[in-house]
This record gives C-alpha cells, structure tokens and sequence, in this order.
RNA sequence: UGCCUGAUAGUAUAAUGGUAGUACGACGGUUUUUGGUACCGUUUGUCUAGGUUCGAAUCCUGGUCGGGCAACCA
C-alpha cells in the first residue's frame, strides 16, 4: 500500500489550512444543491468532492438546500436530491436549508441598512439594469441610492410586510458602482415574489438573492471550504464582501471547473426542457445523464465515485469522454455481475444427432472472475436451440470464429457444434441452422481433444423465457450539443432508444433481482428495468461489452 | 476594446526550478469454454516569442487561443 496518489488543488488548500492550525483544524464542507431539478452526474463530481473532503481529512459535510427562488423550486426535487446523495453513499451531517435563515437573512439585511450599506430602489428590472453601465463604462447612481437610513428601514419593513408588488422595490448593496466586477456594481439582495415557498409557504413574500443567502449561510454554518464551479469566481469580492461588511465567520470560497460529458448536456435547465418536451421518459430515463438515469440504466455507485476519483480536480475547462465512464461501470459490473444467457436476435439451430424429446441440465458458473465461480445455475439443453443470428454467416470471412457451414463452435458451457447445412424461406432469409454435436465434447468432461477458437451464447427453444429488452444509445449525435448552431435539441439522436420486444433468455432470468447487473454473455451488461412485470418482464442495457472484434 | 480565469499526448490529470509520468482511448501481442476479463507492449504532449538560470512545463515579459462576467436565476 502506501501507494500517495497526488493530491488536487483544493486538498493542497486544506492540508496547508490544516498544517497552519486555520479553524484548529476543523474541516467543514457543505453541498448546497438548488431543489429545482435531479441531479446529474456533474453533481456527482461536487458531491464526491464535498464528502471526500471531509472523509479524508477527518471533517463532515452539510446537506444544505439553497431555496431562495420559490418560483423554481419544490418538494419533489428535494426528496430526489436526499434519495440520490445517500445512494451514491455519502452520508450529510445536518440536512439544512437556505430558507432556515431567512430571519437572520432579513436581521443582516437591517444591519447592512444601519450601516448605510443597503439601500431601497424602486427602479425597474430594465433601469437596473442599463444605470449598471457595461463592463467598459461604470454605472450611474440612481437617485434611490441617496435615502436616508430611516427611510430605507421604514420601506424594507413594508416590503417585507407585503405592500409593494413583484418587482416594485428591491433591496440593494451599497458597494460600488464604477466596480470593474460587475457584481459589485450595488448588486440586489432582496427581491419581492408574492409565492408561496415549498418551506416557508407564504410567510414570506421577499426572498434573498443567491449572492446574499449563499455566503451567509456558510457563514452561519461556519463552513470551513465552500466549494463551487467556475463561474462564481466574479462573486467571490461579494461573498467576501459581505462577510466582511457583516463581520461573520470568514468562510472561503474556492472554484474547481465543473464536469461535461460528451454526447449529453449537464444543466438542469436543459434537462428539464427534455423532459417537459418529452424526448426522454421523465427525469431518470436511463438515457439521461442524471443519477437517477444512471442508476435506473444500471450504473452503481462504486463505478460513479471511481469516475469522479478519475476525472480529477482541477480548474481549466474540461470534457471528459463518455468511454471513461463505461470504463468504469464495466470494471464494477465485470466483477459482480452474474453471467446469463440471452439471444437478442434469434434464429433456430437444430442438433440433428441429439436426442428430440431428451433435455439435460448442465452446470454454469455465475461469474468466472470470483473464486470459485460465484455459485451457478443449472441451464437446461435440448436438441432445438436459440442462437444470436449474427453467429452464423453464409459465406464467413477467414477469421470468423464463429458458425458457417463446415465450421464448428463451442456452445458455452454445453457441447461443441459442427454446422452442416441451414435452411433459406422463399424470401431468401435464413430461418434455421442445422448442427451435429460432438457427444464427447461436453463442458467440464471433453475428452473429443477437439479444439475450437470461438464460443457462442444459446437458450434452449423449448425452455427459454422471453423479456423485452431496451438498448440505449447516446442521447447526442454531437460531442457538445450545447455548443452548435441552432438548439441543442436538433442534435437529439433519433435512435438513442432501441426497443427489442421479445428476446429469448435463459429461465433463471425468470428470477432476475431488481437492482442487480448481469451480464448477458457476449452481449453486455444489463439490470431489471422499474417499468419490469412478471408478465412483462424488461431488461436495460447498462453497457455493451468491449468489442475487440473489427470485421474484416 | 473593461475585469476575472485558464492553456501539458485524442481525452483527462501529475510533475510545485532538476529524467515530462499515470489513467482512459487507439493500435499490436499472450492467455481464454464470453472476439469479455487478465497480462505484456507500442503510439502521441509542455500554445507561442523572448528573457532569467548551470538547468524552465514550472519564474518574468509580450502575444495567441479558450472559458466566464452587464438575470428581480443559482
């Protein structure tokens, strides 16, 4: 062991916070999701982030709600939010929300007023605005910003008390309008929204802006590294402006580059248009790239924290390829993945030389990769049997390993097949196969010393189970949908979704168990979809096998 | 043309003034009752131009390119 992985950014931060004796050493990191969607796998990333922190250096982590816009938020999401966060396996020390503050929220906000650091406007959103400037010419003041301390206490206690409508005052900072930073030029911290809030219900009708709820609540919480994307760093000289001005705990924040996939788009927004416009299912449609996808699709949580362990840290922009995260599944799944048998696209072979009415059970090993072989199952086998069609070719290439006429394969854990001859409709499609075995050559007691290069997948015709089985694709046709010409949405890959009604499946797939990965041999890996019946039973397809074999 | 950021193989990520390494991908091979797994090997990189230094991916200066910032969103 002792095998030191190098360490990122932020832990440098917090080993030389921790060296130094900063906070006595105490490490406190919150994850402040907004409950206005699922989360995805970029959460994933900031999730593992958070928690690992605190895991690795001995501190904790708050679940903290960042519910400040309740025209956006709701219940739903955040019991989605808990449901994914404790399945990825991280556990919170407090759950806690941003509207738990709101008193003290609205007691800093007086404060900052008596300090003559907040003021009323009663401007519209547009002459906000455009008195802003740009960010080559400083903004103006406005003739709100000259009111006198008692009659911006007296107007923000009547806002709060409801007796303006949306949008006829905010709340503004006092700090500085000809700011090179944007966000300094007398930002607003509170706005007026007569909605009812999914906690707070309709007590309140001003809520804080994210720029005056986030820092505090850090600050309330005493986190020690409030960890965030990229494009906070223009609100880092807010944050810290406001807790200097509030004098509270001095809580940091740092900025790491968020994760993009290819082939998908990460932003809530964007998901949900997905699916309000229906092109997915709903939120956990096992092509979205939110943790409820994944783990519906079949992906577990070891191989999404192995992936954020893989990806890094660091603060240039980045998009990983979509291979690293299969990788990473394939590598759990390889492991814990009992083996099955599953024809997807069938076509009949014959043994010609077994016996009709004569069915034998032969032994198969749940997973070669374990010791001993994971237990196993018994699989019965008969003279007529399913085969995967593409087994079997006409005029077969000359390293085809598999089933032509005069060439011979071994059917996994059963007999080796020679085939003689096949059988054509009047259509010219090949309907079925006709093979003789080889008695001697049964798995676990061949003695027919007969050698073969490949191995194919069968079920028995007379005992197979049938199930419908749904294949997924990438849900883009391009690398970065988000990055085209036009909307992301023309490059929705029309065959993202493959649905195969009825395929033939070994009968212990019968007793399939909801949540756990098989692999369907030489087919990839799949898991019981929550759509699944006795009647009806549905296979996803988490992901395919690793193909080495390159035709031609 | 303001401010803030960043730039190392195809994609990510290390090297913190001293041999540019690792993973995934790709390619080739060995093993194999999954054309899977495992194992072995190959391939490709410091944005650019100067400077400092015995020595620069690293420090300095200029340039180039990418991302972000002017929501009553977070």
């Amino acid at each position: 062991m002792g095998e030191e992985r190098s360490l990122n950014f932020i832990e440098e931060i917090v080993e030389e916070d921790l060296a130094s004796g900063k906070h006595g050493g105490r490490i406190l990191t919150r994850f402040p999701p907004e409950p206005n969607g699922y989360l995805h796998i970029g959460h994933a990333k900031s999730i593992c982030l958070n928690f690992g922190l605190a895991l690795k250096y001995g501190g904790k982590t708050n679940l903290r709600f960042d519910d400040t816009n309740p025209s956006k938020e709701e219940t739903e999401y955040v019991d989605s939010i808990k449901a994914d966060v404790s399945w990825l396996g991280f556990e919170w020390a407090n759950e806690l929300y941003a509207s738990d503050y709101f008193e003290q929220l609205y007691n800093f906000a007086v404060e900052l007023i008596k300090k003559g650091l907040a003021y009323v406007d009663d401007s519209t959103a547009e002459e906000i605005a455009t008195q802003k400037g740009t960010p080559t010419e400083p903004g103006k003041a406005n003739i709100y910003r000259s009111r006198s301390i008692d009659e911006n206490l007296k107007l923000f206690a009547e806002m709060k008390e409801g007796k303006y409508q949306d949008g006829e005052k905010v709340l503004r900072a006092k700090v500085d309008l000809a700011a090179p930073n944007m966000h300094l030029r007398d930002p607003l911290m509170y706005r007026i929204k007569h909605t009812h809030h999914h906690r707070t219900g309709d007590k309140w009708c001003i809520y804080p802006m994210y720029d005056f709820a986030h820092g505090q609540s850090d600050a309330i919480e005493k986190i020690t590294h409030s960890i965030c994307t990229l494009e906070f760093i223009p609100h880092r000289d807010l944050y810290n402006w406001f807790i200097e001005q509030l004098d509270i705990f001095p809580s940091k924040q740092y900025e790491f580059a968020r994760l993009n996939l290819n082939y998908t788009v990460m932003s809530k927004r964007k998901l949900l248009q997905l699916v309000e416009e229906k092109h997915v299912e709903d939120w956990d449609d096992p092509r979205m790239p939110t943790i409820s996808g994944l783990r519906r699709r079949g992906y577990t949580p070891v191989a999404i924290r192995d992936f954020c362990d893989r990806i890094g840290v660091a603060k240039r922009e980045n998009m990983i390829d979509v291979s690293l995260l299969e990788f990473c599944i394939r590598e759990d799944l390889n492991k814990t993945a009992w083996r099955r048998m599953a024809v997807l696209d069938p076509i009949k072979m014959v043994i010609t030389n077994y016996p009709k009415n004569q069915t034998e059970n032969l032994f198969s090993e749940n997973n070669p990769e374990a010791e001993g072989g994971d237990g196993g199952r018994e699989l019965p086998f008969s003279n007529q049997l399913w085969i995967e069609r593409e087994d079997f070719m006409e005029e077969p290439p000359k390293k085809f390993f598999r089933l032509g006429v005069g060439l011979m394969v071994r059917l996994k854990s059963a007999y080796i097949v020679k085939c003689d001859s096949f059988t054509k409709d009047s259509a010219g499609n090949i309907v079925e196969i006709q093979c003789s075995y080889i008695p001697e050559s049964k798995s676990g007691s061949d003695t027919s010393g007969i050698n073969v290069k490949g191995t194919i997948h069968w079920v028995s015709v007379a005992h197979a189970q049938t199930a419908e089985v749904r294949l997924y694709d990438r849900l883009f046709k391009v690398e970065d949908p988000s990055n085209e010409e036009g909307d992301f949405k023309d490059y929705l890959n029309p065959d993202s979704l493959h649905i195969l009604p009825k395929v033939y499946t070994e009968p212990d797939l019968a007793n399939a168990i909801t949540g756990k990965g098989y692999q369907f041999i030489r087919k990839g890996y799949f898991t019981i979809d929550k759509h699944s019946t006795a009647d009806n039973v549905i296979f996803n397809r988490t992901v395919t096998l690793k193909d080495g074999w390159v035709k031609k």
